[in-house]
DNA sequence: ATAAGAATGCAATACCATTGCAGTCCTGCT
DNA sequence: AGCAGGACTGCAATGGTATTGCATTCTTAT
């Protein structure tokens, strides 16, 4: 049915079934990241499990970022274009403690810093957490 | 019998009782940080709700900070003198991918970022992940 | 010495992530 | 079009961590 839809999975070598494409609309058109529990209320038709599968999916090729915010359960947010998920790509991303939603925000990289000695680094994660735009 | 350990419980408000001394003890011991388990089974004797409770308790009374590695488990390290878990007290932590050991980088702050318009900032968490130098 | 409150230990619960398996759907090939 | 193989889905079940309730024990202040 959306064409743009079907490119996006099918260029990441996903096949793109009825239930990924309703789970991809609906990432894109939420502005925080989503937990299961959010998808799951979005489509009580659909099984928690395959939702849970179509996310994991979803990360192995590459469409969207795990984000552990501390509130104990995952949230998952669509990877920007050309996301390779390496230290240089990551942004940070903002927990509202209010309302508990989780946002990415692209345009602040996060700064370089310094590892000790032989420490090498292959992921960065940047939470920050307070009250968003919206709670104040 | 240790009196620099029951100071620092005394002067937070933490009752020195024999289980926290020991707690207590165990974490100024480790260079990384420690998860439940890792307590459980330094202590065998032990109960996991009681160390539960006691690192609860620390944590409230600003003797431990949580960090959120990822792993699932959620790991303690002890706060530095004067460390109040604001912002500008937090520093970077480094999760190796090998041997899932969690430290915390004390020298290295964490750099300061522009929060988008009416955002405001409460607590930091920079998590870096890689390989740490006993692994390499 | 005693009463109140704190700390401990056992049991039980809740929640999230993950896997097994069987049925269904899709795709490519003949 | 028919068929075989693999991918996807849904239900059930499992594992692990965090958390709470309650009764008992310990500590402290009067």
């Amino acid at each position: 049915m959306n064409e743009a839809l079907e490119h996006k999975l099918k260029i990441r070598q996903v096949r793109p079934t009825a239930m990924r494409l309703l789970v991809l609309e609906a990432l894109e058109k939420q502005a925080s990241a989503v937990s299961l529990q959010d998808l799951e209320s979005a489509f009580e038709k659909a099984d928690r499990i395959t939702l849970y599968r179509t996310l994991k999916t979803f990360q192995e090729k590459g469409l969207v970022h795990r984000i552990e915010d501390g509130t104990g359960a995952t949230k998952y947010a669509l990877c920007e274009v050309g996301c390779e998920c390496a230290p240089e790509d990551l942004h940070v991303h903002f927990h509202c403690n209010n309302c508990q939603q989780t946002f990415c925000l692209p345009k602040i990289g996060i700064p370089a810093f310094q590892l000790p000695n032989n420490f090498s680094l292959q992921e960065i994660n940047l939470m920050a957490k307070g009250i968003c735009a919206a709670c104040r």
